[in-house]
DNA sequence: TTGACATACTATGATAAATGTCATAGTATT
DNA sequence: AATACTATGACATTTATCATAGTATGTCAA
């Protein structure tokens, strides 16, 4: 017999009745639940459990429902960041009024929060109307990134993806389309930058 | 007082409680700890609860840590596909052997699996080397719509993503790129479909 | 082959602790 | 007077846990 990472079978019918209750009902099963899920006793139920517990496949603790999945059987880490409808000035996170959705993205991709695209300034990056870019919050940024630059101030401030180069006395904020012109940013202008793209998602439905 | 969806003040701290146990440790809190979490006695967070409960902003069962929240509050419905190394014929599915890591995606995507786009076949549609794109599974397509076709037989096979061109004894998998020519497909050589790409995800680290 | 032994899996019974729930009541604010 | 929020005390049920024991299967030595 195949030995499959030194687990019965039994006690892989038990890891997947536990992801199976968390994933149904968003909480791990009591001994009773797994056990009537499994056609077993609770006792029978625990003591497959201690077993797993033994291996190092799941953390068990002394509370009620109190146990956790370890390893590959674990729930996959993702983070849900906020779609922002619209980019403020300052701190963009703090103007939850426009959340418009979710997106879920793994964790450890530094995104902040998302931001819909408008236009085609940044297609010859393979960033496309109506793509979601995820954006690290940050106020400023190294050559050559391409950023979240706020222009403008008031009611009247407007957010635009485009590749950051700074100069000598002037930003550069450059398209990825041989169609369109750079926007030179002059000192005394309003101008911050509220994030760093570290993504893209598009979602054809 | 602005009024903030009908809560007050109390009841939207308790819903924060809530979300940070089920965020923090996997499952829903237990009127004790909530109550610590709130500094208050765990009749008090049951107070609250109920209150929440009756205005229909979470579900409370009758067994420990059985509740659930409902409305914007819940936890926004994700789902894990596959990232798949390599695609085997027929069933691409099957073939877990491959999978190389998960990727979140909205539900109502439709992805079914992932697959790391190698070259640049189709960069002039905003997919690049090293993206993923997300994949339907169907072994059929539209005119038009960009699918993961499957060339060759056996250990040969080899999955490319192409715009999906159907005409009359034959199939033009078209590149979306200037410098590349359309792989035409004839009567007789081995050729599927796998899937049609619904979404593209980049992440630069 | 036989017998001893270990392992996997199952169960019943008992019990302390955790948990949800109800009743009652106090304080502060509006 | 009503509402929001807090608490104590009591209780039935659920839950985890321990002790004990049975059956089936496979292993290994005699």
């Amino acid at each position: 017999m195949a030995d499959s990472g030194g687990l019965t079978r039994r006690q892989r019918d038990v890891l997947g009745a536990v992801g199976d209750s968390l994933r149904a009902r968003g909480m791990p099963p009591t001994r009773a639940e797994l056990g009537e899920s499994l056609g077993v006793s609770a006792q029978t139920a625990d003591f497959h459990l201690r077993a797993l517990a033994r291996k190092g496949h799941l953390r068990l603790g002394r509370q009620a429902r109190d146990l956790e999945l370890l390893g590959a059987e674990a729930a996959p880490s993702f983070r849900a960041v906020p779609l922002l409808g619209r980019v403020a000035a300052g701190n963009p996170l703090s103007a939850i009024e426009n959340l418009e959705d979710v997106l879920p993205v793994p964790e450890g991709s530094g995104a902040d929060f998302a931001l819909r695209v408008q236009g085609d300034s940044m297609v010859e990056a393979g960033i496309l109307d109506g793509d979601r870019v995820l954006v690290q919050q940050q106020d400023f940024a190294a050559k050559g990134e391409i950023v979240v630059a706020l222009l403008g101030e008031g009611d009247a401030i407007e957010a635009t993806v485009k590749r950051y180069l700074p100069a000598k006395n002037r930003v550069i904020l450059r398209p990825a389309n041989a169609m369109l012109e750079d926007r030179v940013v002059r000192p005394g202008e309003a101008f911050s930058i509220a994030g760093r793209v570290v993504g893209v998602i598009r979602l054809w439905g």
